[in-house]
DNA sequence: ATTGACTCCTGATGGC
DNA sequence: TGCCATCAGGAGTCAA
């Protein structure tokens, strides 16, 4: 479930249930994930957990000692149980909570992480060249339309590159172009500057209201079933090849561009 | 420095 | 019902 509102939600989801709250036990069921889970994570045992924050995609469990790094890749999700709660299938990972209660890591893909960042050490490799967090006034049209100058990518591309910001993934990435009227085919270093400026405040937009909606289908996440689905959220082109567009009526076109799956109008989207 | 292809892994879905 | 191919919300790595 990871595009960034996802991360979000469940990191405003489990945040007030385990800040505050002393590690009792760090449990590494499965020792490789995307990586291999570094045995430094137990540093985090018999200390509080002082808050939980996130950069990019990755969520950050805070201690005195440094930080557990978790992400949740393509099919990780985060729940807060009961310690004794039964294990599940791909349940990879638990932080037990002195209180009784654990946040548990389940990924069936494994495509997530769990790493771990020491208070003294300089930042974790995997997050040193990462571009700024959309949701913030460090994400601008000027940066955008700077780095954009010269590149021959698409800009769909372009924009889910992690370089360049972070957090845009598929979906909200041609949502997004639609939102703006950009063909996500179109060259990254063609686009106009006015025009960056409507992507940028789309991304804005899109990633907030989404965020929005996750916060309200995703309110309790010791239920069962706290799923944060993209169903609540209002898509005008991602899955909807064929169909029409909600717009001008043309059927919504799909392609693959860098492995991913784009959705267009081709009448909205020039 | 950029780009595009490939890779990790499991599950759901659809065609035959 | 079974089998096979294809596709998934990510993103690092490698070769060119």
């Amino acid at each position: 479930m990871p595009e960034l509102p996802e991360v979000e939600v469940s990191r405003q989801g489990v945040a007030p249930k385990i800040t505050g709250q002393v590690i009792s036990q760090v449990i590494v069921r499965t020792p490789k994930l995307r990586w291999p889970v570094p045995g430094e994570v137990t540093l985090a045992q018999d200390l509080s957990i002082d808050s939980v924050t996130r950069r990019a995609k990755y969520i950050f469990i805070n201690t005195r000692a440094g930080s557990i790094i978790i992400h949740l890749g393509m099919t990780g999700y985060l729940r807060v149980f009961d310690a004794k709660t039964p294990l599940k299938k791909h349940d990879h990972f638990d932080i037990v909570l002195a209180n009784g209660q654990c946040l548990r890591l389940n990924d069936a893909r494994k495509f997530g992480a769990v790493l771990w960042q020491g208070i003294e050490e300089p930042p974790h490799v995997l997050l040193q060249a990462l571009g700024p967090e959309p949701l913030t006034d460090d994400f601008t049209t000027e940066t955008l339309f700077d780095k954009s100058r010269g590149r021959t990518c698409t800009v769909k591309q372009f924009i889910m590159d992690n370089h360049i910001v972070v957090g845009v993934g598929n979906i909200y990435a041609n949502e997004a172009l639609f939102m703006s009227g950009i063909h996500p085919l179109r060259k990254a270093g063609k686009i106009s500057k006015a025009r960056y400026e409507r992507l940028v405040e789309n991304i804005k937009i899109v990633l907030a209201a989404a965020i929005q909606q996750g916060g309200t289908t995703l309110q309790d996440f010791s239920n069962v079933d706290g799923n944060p689905g993209y169903f609540r959220l209002h898509l005008n082109v991602y899955g909807r090849a064929g169909e029409l567009c909600l717009k001008c009526k043309t059927p919504i076109k799909s392609q693959m561009v860098g492995q991913r799956n784009t959705f267009y109008c081709s009448v909205c989207q020039r």
